[in-house]
DNA sequence: CGTCCCCTTGAGTTATTTCAACACTCGTGG
DNA sequence: CCACGAGTGTTGAAATAACTCAAGGGGACG
């Protein structure tokens, strides 16, 4: 298993300048950083790896994942354009992260961050609160996980994923049924069903596997 | 809908000096506050509620609620002894939380937290670790219900209960089946079965439907 | 043109839910 | 002291949502 120390130390990826670069990581909050590329399902950080880093996608997705040991996956989150993830307040990672498509990331050196909260109460907070909303989110997931229909399942993902694009109502979707199934705990068959009942029940519309665009009776799907 | 605010100012539940109890949130992390009792189900602080104060059970068992607005209900934790819940980064609650059984709770202000925050760097780093604790056990909650079939999480159900508790083997639940179910996304009847079996696979004993003893082979069904 | 990967669709299976009935415990009041 | 009722837990039988297994379609790329 390739480790980050490791890449960053020979630098394969590593691109920009890794000196001055700056990274905000939360509105006020803008540190010291540097670019890296990691290609399609290239890992970002591993599970129990030290968190040296945080990281925040430039451009690409992100899909931060947790294996049972007999292969079961889930993936917990999906970091879209902006997104900050791999923030930890204790020294390990407690998930992996992996690129859904070829990305570029910004990191920030866990040391750097660790100075400007001690300095800054202010910066402090904001690093609670950036953690504080991945809670939130998770919170909100496990509902979904534990009382939603695999309709409603995958009609909140859509939504979910049009309030965080840029056009009110056409999605794309960077992810693979594989991976929107592992999300939403639903097998790849079910999640490809499901979009097609959405488009014949005329609450989506789909030019492609990777496009839908959201009609209004859509949110009656959800819950 | 009563709301805490109105408990605490008519007081009726209130015991205790409101004065000088000392409440120790986290390791060196200790500050005034006051106990109140709470019957069982009795809600302590409802969704949307601000957030005006960290809980932490003296005695009894807490539930962490949240609601579908057509009645299904997701618990997303229970709170045993010496356990701190309520605790928000924003300024209002996410989630209701309802006394399992009859409680003692032990109240902090908010604005004494804050106070301690902005004065103490390692104080605030304190807070923030509980929150990320919180985080950690939800992504593995997520993992049980996105993945783990109904013998699978009642088994790390289990065995989660027994890692709190004081003795090895012998759980208490102070929750009923249909608060587990709430827990683990399952039905009453899928959890009452599950236990049944298990207690037939010698898995476990049940002298009552509130006790259960483990045995070590408990551990295969988990994942 | 062929291969690989991903997505879709169909048919049959199964885990879990739903609906229904019954058992147990524990107060309360006759 | 016993009868009653409410609340809670268990069990059975039938229904069903989602899964599994299997096959085929379509696009990307060499």
């Amino acid at each position: 298993m390739q480790t980050l120390q490791a890449q960053v130390g020979s630098a394969p990826h590593a691109v920009g300048d890794q000196t001055g670069k700056s990274v905000e990581l939360a509105p006020g909050v803008a540190l010291a950083g540097f670019t890296m590329r990691f290609e399609r399902n290239e890992e970002i950080f591993a599970e129990e790896e030290e968190a040296d880093f945080v990281y925040k996608v430039v451009s690409g997705a992100v899909r931060d994942v947790r294996i049972l040991s007999d292969g079961r996956r889930q993936i917990g989150a999906f970091h879209l354009v902006g997104d900050v993830f791999g923030l930890e307040c204790g020294e390990t990672h407690l998930y992996s992260a992996e690129a859904v498509v070829d990305c570029e990331i910004a990191l920030v050196r866990r040391s750097a961050l660790d100075k400007a909260a001690d300095q800054d109460g202010a910066a402090a907070r904001k690093l609670w609160d950036l953690t504080s909303r991945d809670l939130l989110r998770l919170q909100d997931h496990m509902l979904l996980l534990g009382r939603k229909s695999a309709l409603e399942r995958v009609a909140s993902f859509l939504i979910r994923m049009s309030t965080r694009g840029a056009a009110g109502e056409a999605v794309d979707l960077p992810m693979s049924r594989s991976d929107i199934a592992d999300y939403l705990g639903l097998t790849i068959e079910t999640v490809s069903r499901t979009f097609t009942q959405l488009e014949r029940d005329r609450a989506i519309s789909m030019p492609s596997s990777r496009h839908i665009v959201l009609h209004n009776r859509l949110a009656m799907a959800d819950s």
